[in-house]
DNA sequence: TGAATACTTGCACACTTGTTCAACTGAAAG
DNA sequence: CTTTCAGTTGAACAAGTGTGCAAGTATTCA
């Protein structure tokens, strides 16, 4: 991996640039959470459950995916604490964890409307 | 693929939910957009270049990667109209073009720090 | 004109990702 | 206990992604 060392332009700028990016570790962090939003099937879920808590079965339906995709999904947001589950009897209900994620859609999509 | 249509739980929670969803389309385009910020090494372009403008090799220079890497990306964020370019004699300069992005991004820095 | 520089591009390839299928777990009902 | 139902899990696989390499373009300078 060629690493641009020798022909750099403007050695202050890139300087200057490098040390206001935030912190390696809370790039990483943010690009993770991006990417985890990146996939339809896992926004679709998200905001499913940012209006209602569902079951398996029933996110399933309102995604128009198979239950075994969905529960893929899910283990991956729970993985990464945006939802959390319940368990009634042989049901699991899933719910958003973290409503921060929430409001970062909904100024997102106006975003996008702009 | 076995959608999940005879086992619904509760079809009225199932239809409210899913007719309070955001329209198909602007769930693709927003799915879209946070794929495109979860990749570390497009989401440290896309951060660098919210400092600075820079050339493709400083570019390279602040994130740590080759030049050839930093040409397909920038080509990607070109294509989104997240950055455009600016020929100058043999060097190309980039800048945001989307500053949408550039808020997006910082709130969500601060929604991850909490 | 010829060489050098800054960048782009297409191909290749390793790696990752999302879904399906089938087997499994655990709770409830018969 | 056995069966059924809701969901989970692991393996497999196709499709997608990111980067390196090498060749190509366009501009500058000698």
């Amino acid at each position: 991996m060629e690493i641009c060392e020798i022909t750099i332009v403007d050695p202050d700028k890139v300087q200057s640039t490098s040390t206001s990016l935030p912190d390696a570790r809370d790039v990483e962090e943010l690009s993770n959470l991006f990417k985890i939003l990146g996939d339809p099937t896992r926004l679709r879920i998200v905001l499913a459950l940012s209006v209602n808590e569902l079951c398996v079965c029933d996110l399933a339906a309102v995604t128009q995916m198979s239950i075994s995709a969905i529960s893929h999904q899910l283990r991956l947001l729970r993985n990464m604490n945006i939802v959390s589950n319940n368990k009634q009897g042989k049901m699991v209900y899933y719910k958003l964890d973290d409503h921060h994620i929430e409001s970062l859609i909904k100024e997102s999509l106006t975003h996008i409307k702009e």
